[in-house]
DNA sequence: CTGTTAGCGCATTCAC
DNA sequence: GTGAATGCGCTAACAG
């Protein structure tokens, strides 16, 4: 009677037509045991490679394995195993950046054990703060062996399972990390523009709740500092790392009835923003005014005219972040790391004209 | 006794000072049961919003529920219920083609209820022909909805979630799927280089097992016949989709003794490859040699000089993906979804000079 | 060598 | 209203 109901359609998958595109129900280990006529122990063994099973028995199960195209469920074996040789890419949204890191991750997962899982955790929950808890609570421990979080927005508990934190948000505390110079990168922009002749510079911030977002306003503001320029509060605006608030963030500024001649965007994606809430006013890009970003993303170079921007070594940073969660994995202590800024600069900065 | 085996330590998540860097064991629907006083089934009930619950309990229940940041796993949930509110994206490994599409889904899925998951699976299997089964099967009827297939080599198996393929193996055949029209695009890119005046075309094919590779090898031989050139088997060499491959198909093209002036690659990817190579082999682009991609990537546009390339819609195919999903999902039927290609013409591509 | 037993963390009946 | 059973698909001990 149960097994009736684990298995609504009895015949091996093989075997019924595919006329109608109809769900076929999972095929699960006691459909092979009962197809193999063994046990569903002795097909877990075999699966696994335990030892102590007949060369007969085994070759049987496996063929059955093969015709039912059986593969075990990752669910319910990391519920009763150890490990599930999976790492976990927690990320609040699969943007650019984020993306980057992935790549970066998954190409340094290439020649280990490890598969890799993406999980976009405030997807569905709105920019929920406190999404990487959610995520983390809902993965670890039994899907994945340690996780790799991409710009977490709180101080992470002590998690259940290895954690690395990428641009976390409270700098270099608590468990790894992963980080690139955000001040220093942030002077380096700021410095490239005030070399170019720019005085009237505005800044759009970053996300309120991110380490890295206060730390290149503070590399802005040093930078002004150090040339003498004094800071103005009117020239700076909130654009919060996306599209949308970037957006508003770049008309107040550009609206201005001083405008600014330069913008110092706090990523690419503001930036590009920057760039485009400039067309709409009729302001060329850098003839009327000069645009940096930070991040250095593919998109970055990508747009027109290409972006001036501080690169984080991205893909780079996601190999350092398994290599610190491998080495936790391992049983062993992970601690900081701090990955250089550099200046790129392409074609959205130019010298101010003398007429000033 | 069970008891202690289950959460070996015992005192409230909030009570034990983190001075170590340890794992805490996860925080279970049974520590919030045995905190707020009630079992298992309220805790679950009050979770999930089913009524039958005393406001005063289910207030402490909450309260617990958040001192603890107690949060459901996934995976114990979805073994039990029916829906987990997950769709997943399967791919062979993250590349900026399967990063544009997962962009795509994952955008159009942030105002639904579902959350996105990626899964990369054939990371640590190699490239493994069929990871797709591997990875649906792992994944799917437990932990995931429904999935998106990006480029699955084999035709699948009726799943049993809906699935809708990206650049399916088989074409437009089997189930939902969701193409560019690749015969088209590689037309127009082998006719943009036969309007510059090259004949001497080269073509670095893309992987065997993929139809678009197929059909876009097609499409260049479709557009040298119309032109009446003739086809040269040596201008062809195997290019994978992927730099390794590429880079020793282009370097075979670029040492041949009669050197094509013109290289249309099967993908961006292989595009970039050859300039690469053409680089080390001090040929300039595109004064000495032209060069044409497929899928338009934002690395496409970034590189230099800029690719000129064929565009598919990556960011709108994933939300087509999702679309059909959601309908299937919903119960009902979904077909294939076709979308233009469109030739961008950048850097990389220049009229033949005179003097051939 | 192989089958039986006991859970993993949770949701879902059913009794109480 | 609440709580003890039960099972999801699978693996690890332990029996036989």
């Amino acid at each position: 009677m149960t097994e009736l109901r684990t298995t609504p359609t009895p015949e091996p998958a093989s075997a019924h037509p595919e006329r109608s595109v109809r769900r076929a129900s999972r095929v699960t280990i006691r459909d092979v045991a009962r197809t193999a006529g063994v046990s569903v122990a002795t097909v877990s063994k075999v699966i696994n490679g335990r030892d102590g099973i007949a060369e007969a028995t085994s070759a049987r199960v496996l063929r059955v394995v093969e015709d039912l195209g059986y593969e075990s469920s990752l669910v319910a074996a990391s519920m009763r195993r150890r490990r599930t040789h999976v790492i976990g890419v927690l990320v609040a949204e699969f943007e650019p950046f984020a993306l980057q890191l992935l790549q970066g991750v998954s190409d340094s997962l290439a020649d280990t054990s490890y598969d890799v899982l993406a999980y976009a955790g405030s997807v569905s929950a709105g920019d929920h703060v406190g999404w990487e808890r959610r995520s983390l609570s809902r993965l670890a421990g039994t899907l994945i062996d340690g996780a790799v979080l991409v710009t977490p927005t709180v101080a992470l508990p002590s998690a259940s399972v290895p954690v690395v934190a990428i641009d976390p948000h409270t700098g270099s505390a608590g468990p790894a990390t992963v980080d690139t110079d955000n001040l220093a990168g942030a002077r380096l922009a700021t410095e490239h523009l005030i070399a170019l002749g720019h005085r009237r510079i505005a800044h759009l911030r970053g996300r309120g709740d991110l380490e890295s977002a206060r730390l290149r306003e503070q590399g802005y503001r040093d930078a002004l500092a150090d040339a003498g320029i004094p800071f103005d509060p009117a020239l700076i605006a909130e654009g919060g790392y996306r599209a949308p608030e970037a957006s508003r963030g770049a008309a107040t500024l550009l609206d201005l009835a001083d405008r600014p001649t330069a913008v110092f965007a706090a990523n690419d994606l503001s930036a590009i923003e920057t760039v485009r809430v400039a067309a709409t006013r009729g302001l060329r890009i850098p003839d009327d005014l000069s645009v940096v970003g930070f991040d250095d993303i593919p998109e970055a170079s990508a747009c027109e005219p290409s972006l001036t921007t501080v690169r984080q070594p991205l893909h780079r940073m996601g190999a350092a972040a398994v290599q610190l969660l491998l080495t936790m994995l391992d049983g062993g202590e992970a601690g900081h790391h701090r990955m250089p800024a550099e200046l790129i600069v392409r074609g959205s900065t130019r010298p101010l004209p003398e007429h000033t």
